[in-house]
RNA sequence: GCUCCUAUAGUUCAGUGGAUAGAACACAACCUUGCGGAGGUUGAGACCGGGGUUCAAAUCCUCGUAGGAGCACCA
């Protein structure tokens, strides 16, 4: 419509079609109108007030097909829009692409997005599953948008963490039985993490079964590495599986170990990286961004230099024309440094990679931190959020079967905690406050899942299959509903550029909130108008579902 | 100390340089003989401070202040 809206006025105003698109608004309600064309800016080279801009246009140019009438309003040129037509000719629309509606095709481009990235031995977090619902999000988006994905995980199987473990594990628990249980693996880190910090000289047999992992010379060490490291892996399929997320690929710092060493002495050798305190780093002071350390003084292999071969591997394994890495905001210096060396070890097509970066995951009380165990778990939170899910469920319907009451549940708490961690913008830290995730009013995934669940009721009761419809004079919250619907294409598109799924959470929370107000106000069923109207309702429902799912929340047809 | 990020109602968040700064929670008052009350309606309540750019600044620049993160062998 902006775009009819520019073709009207662009030769009055002597700018580009593009330039007029992107200065069209929408005024703040509907009563002022559809569009506005804001005239401040010609008034110096017209010479006019901005006032009389509105008013000449006016009366100079032709209404735009698919418009009803202009309005001079001050300062800004109001358009309306023939809603009828418009109403009608979107719902004909949403109910033809159903779940394609909204996509729009940016060309067949190749993306690796890396998320998630949990390290074995160590605990699955809250903050993990920021990073895993935005990486997921994004890819969905992505994939809407045409894009062929290629979702990476990539996991800290080898490092200090692991010694740590590993030593922890020999010296202390060693009578345990070794499972697959988050929990209990998570607990063993935290436990070294204590016990280190309270006796200093323990770190120096950390350090050599650090090095024992790394050269595999100990045999019963190796075993152990390989048996708890399956273990841990085999700890996050359920959790994969209740996010709703896939890897195509699971990449392990253990495979890229080697060729970090190996590209470590290529980088000595072209003076790239050099020996300091017996570490080898690479010098960034002169772009100021310090150094960047890729081995210890021991010789073991550091995380920098691993990543250097794992974006080398990306790079040889798959054409890519993106690859995101999705990481906390605490590793921004570090992935300048990264991508300054690859620079400058000149890594063709190293300009494809971006960092994109999230904030903490807090409570009101402070930081988390999986070394010290001041954390919520993955699992003891979901079973927390899961629980009362269910109470409130069991609440509203006495008579679900306890095995759908149990998979409603985890799907009403998935929602909440995806949507509390996507609805805000991914680089501000989130506070986490374990009473307003768990509230099921206002601002939150349940609503969103609620309102669905009313729509979906709505239409299973009208046992109404015409297919035909005639749009009546419309309400002003049917218009508002109308309007909010067609502007998710352009949402879609905004989060995609911005990397940003919060865009299309907030969205879905204003197009839920507007259909509730329509669901009051507006009867459908007994309704004159209930061909229209099951229609509108039925367009909600797609689209709803269409950007919940840009969210990786899956809706349910009753709750 | 240096670098980066953030600052909007009591609290948690929206807000692409444009019209009256939006919600949610909490608080107060209402709405159920209407398609699901996890809902709706109404009310009270906010742009950290000083400069600047602009016809127009919560938004851009700058100096402060406050909070967070990072700064050599964790990832």
């Amino acid at each position: 419509m902006k775009k009819l809206i520019a073709e009207s006025i662009k030769k009055e105003v002597g700018l580009t079609e593009s330039e007029i698109e992107n200065m069209i608004e929408i005024p703040p309600s509907s009563a002022m109108g559809d569009f506005a064309f804001p005239c401040f800016s010609l008034s110096k080279q017209l010479r006019k007030s901005p006032q009389q801009i509105a008013l000449d246009l006016k009366s100079k140019i032709k209404l735009p097909k698919g418009f009803s009438y202009i309005e001079a309003s001050g300062p800004y040129l109001n358009f309306f829009l023939n809603r009828k037509k418009f109403a009608e000719n979107l719902i004909k629309k949403i109910l033809k692409e159903k779940d394609k509606f909204g996509s729009s095709y940016l060309g067949k481009k190749r993306v690796m997005i890396e998320f998630s990235q949990p390290n074995t031995h160590k605990a699955f977090h809250v903050g993990h599953i920021r990073g895993t619902s935005l990486g997921e999000s994004l890819a969905r988006i992505s994939e809407f948008l045409g894009e062929k994905v290629i979702r990476a995980n990539y996991s800290g199987d080898t490092g200090m963490h692991i010694a740590k473990w590993i030593w922890c594990y020999r010296k202390y628990h060693s009578k345990e039985e070794l499972k697959d249980d988050e929990a209990w693996i998570s607990s063993i880190y935290v436990d070294a993490v204590k016990r280190l910090s309270e006796n200093q000289e323990f770190q120096n047999e950390v350090d050599e079964i650090n090095r024992k992992i790394e050269n595999k010379s100990d045999r019963e060490i190796n075993r152990l590495w390989k048996k708890t490291r399956k273990l841990s892996i085999k700890s996050w399929t359920r959790i994969y599986r209740e996010l709703g997320t896939k890897f195509d690929i699971h990449y392990f710092e253990s495979e890229v170990e080697k060729r970090g060493k190996e590209i470590t002495n290529e980088l000595l050798k072209k003076k790239i990286a050099k020996k300091s305190d017996g570490a080898v780093i690479v010098d960034l002071e002169k772009y100021s961004l310090g150094v960047l350390v890729l081995l210890r003084s021991d010789g073991t292999v550091l995380y920098s230099a691993k990543d250097l071969a794992l974006a080398e591997r990306k790079l040889r394994e798959y054409k890519l024309d993106k690859s995101l890495i999705v990481i906390g905001n605490e590793q921004d210096t570090y992935f300048k440094q990264l991508f300054k060396t690859m620079e400058l070890m000149k890594l063709k097509n190293s300009k494809i990679f971006s960092h994109i970066p999230f904030g903490m995951v807090r409570f009101p009380e402070g930081k988390m931190s999986s070394r010290t165990g001041d954390n919520i778990l993955y699992s003891d939170f979901i079973k927390d959020v899961s629980e009362f899910a269910a109470k409130r469920l069991q609440e509203r319907s006495l008579k679900i079967p306890k095995r759908e009451l149990e998979k409603r549940a985890l799907a009403v708490s998935i929602a909440a905690i995806k949507y509390s961690m996507l609805r805000q913008n991914p680089r501000k830290n989130i506070i986490f406050i374990k009473k307003d995730a768990l509230n099921f009013e206002g601002d939150t995934g349940p609503y969103l899942l609620y309102s669905y669940a009313r729509a979906n009721s709505i239409i299973k009761k009208s046992n109404f299959k015409k297919r035909t419809f005639f749009v009546p004079e419309l309400e002003p919250i049917e218009i508002e509903l109308v309007k909010k619907l067609s502007q998710f294409s352009e949402i879609v598109l905004n989060a995609y550029k911005n990397f940003n799924p919060s865009l299309i959470a907030n969205y879905s929370f204003e197009l839920a909130k507007i259909f509730n107000e329509f669901y009051h106000a507006c009867p459908v069923i007994h309704s004159e108008n209930k061909e229209f109207r099951l229609k509108l309702v039925n367009s909600f429902k797609i689209v709803l579902r269409n950007s919940l799912n840009l969210l990786g929340i899956k809706t349910l047809e009753e709750m």
